[in-house]
DNA sequence: TATAATTGACCGAACTGTCAGTCATTAATA
DNA sequence: TATTAATGACTGACAGTTCGGTCAATTATA
């Protein structure tokens, strides 16, 4: 009987070492050799498991996101208040942010580089749909807060935007210096801004108010 | 003597030419041909005027954040109001992500991957040296709406890197997805809902005074 | 003015280093 | 031993850079 190897373990093996590399060195500087070495075996035998180095780093985006993902998933699943649900996802996102993801995270700005320019073809993966997930996901809780008069009525694909897009870019600053503030103060105080921005919206007349009565 | 051509004009003239490709394609996409071609000369040429790809990649990127750089500084100059200094940087942004700078912004991304590994390395360019760059003129700012008592008193840092990545982050989703909303009304209320939210600490006993006295 | 001399901008063929992917060989296992 | 797994030297394609030749513009000279 000839040898016999779990060969989606074994993917998933390769997977896991690469995903470091590429996140340490980015898509091009990454070399074959440097996966092959990573995992602790040949050149040659990454492709008995991957057919080329596209396909890799195209399961290695995958891997990450569905990690996220699930996080999302649990921290959501036993919230019914739309309020707490939209505080329960920025909880879910500082802790994908957070330790053990935080070396997988640099892997998405090559995503990010390359799914801008593929926009328009029709890619194996693609940064649009993923947008689009998410802000989907924060506009429904946002029109469960509109519609159980939580918040006063906005534009929520708008101001759903600007939630992903603050988390967003604020993920991509403290990737670049880590030492500048935590991910978890720099999220609790985006919700706190936002939430508060939100809810004041309601308000728009007393502030004109207050102008005529300064204090 | 031989044809006089202006070294400095024609470097330029390079540089107009290579952005829109460096931006449509990425970096390494980007082919020297690709440069020579667009600004119709021969590959040899352009060695002429830049010893490298990286060196024409870097400058293209000076190119371009000086242009903003003039654009905000221009916005910025007659304004005294810290508050009114606020709106007019987001204006400033507006201006800065809309029209003609359009085909420039892709080639951000790029920067942004290349600059997130090169953070150690003190690199010619530094994604971070931008980030607190910028978080440091908006953090100024919101110091002078506290100091003059526009803002609740907040941790500036923290709120001047919710705001920069709130509008880094739109612009990478609708670069991904123009025709989702515009920049115009995006930023718009981000300022709307960040303004508020900051506001809102200060006025919570306005609210509470509301409360008393409902409208 | 006509023509020769001079210059350096311009060019692209050729050179060169770099890898992704292949494949002939070896190792391991049942 | 038969079969699969693993390997790394090899290769061919690709693209950044080089460099010797060409040529248009300019100046010097008769």
């Amino acid at each position: 009987m000839p040898k016999v190897v779990d060969k989606k373990e074994k993917r998933e093996k390769i997977l896991e070492a690469a995903i470091p590399v590429f996140a340490k060195k980015g898509i091009v500087a990454t070399k074959m050799v440097d996966i092959a070495d990573a995992a602790e075996i040949g050149k040659g035998t990454i492709y008995e498991y991957f057919k080329s180095k596209d396909e890799i780093f195209i399961a290695a985006f995958y891997y990450v996101m569905k990690k996220a993902e699930n996080i999302i998933a649990r921290r959501m699943s036993s919230v019914d208040d739309p309020l707490e649900k939209l505080k329960f996802l920025f909880d879910a996102w500082k802790e994908i942010f957070s330790s053990e993801f935080r070396n997988h995270l640099e892997i998405m700005i090559d995503f990010w580089a390359e799914g801008i320019r593929n926009k328009d073809k029709k890619a194996t993966f693609s940064l649009k749909k993923i947008y689009d997930e998410n802000r989907k996901m924060i506009k429904d809780i946002l029109d469960e807060c509109v519609a159980k008069g939580k918040i006063y009525p906005v534009n929520t694909k708008i101001v759903a935007s600007v939630i992903l897009g603050a988390l967003d870019g604020e993920m991509v600053q403290w990737i670049t210096d880590p030492k500048l503030f935590t991910i978890e103060e720099s999220f609790d105080v985006t919700a706190e801004i936002i939430l508060t921005g939100l809810k004041k919206e309601r308000a728009k007349n007393d502030i004109a108010q207050k102008k005529r009565r300064p204090t």
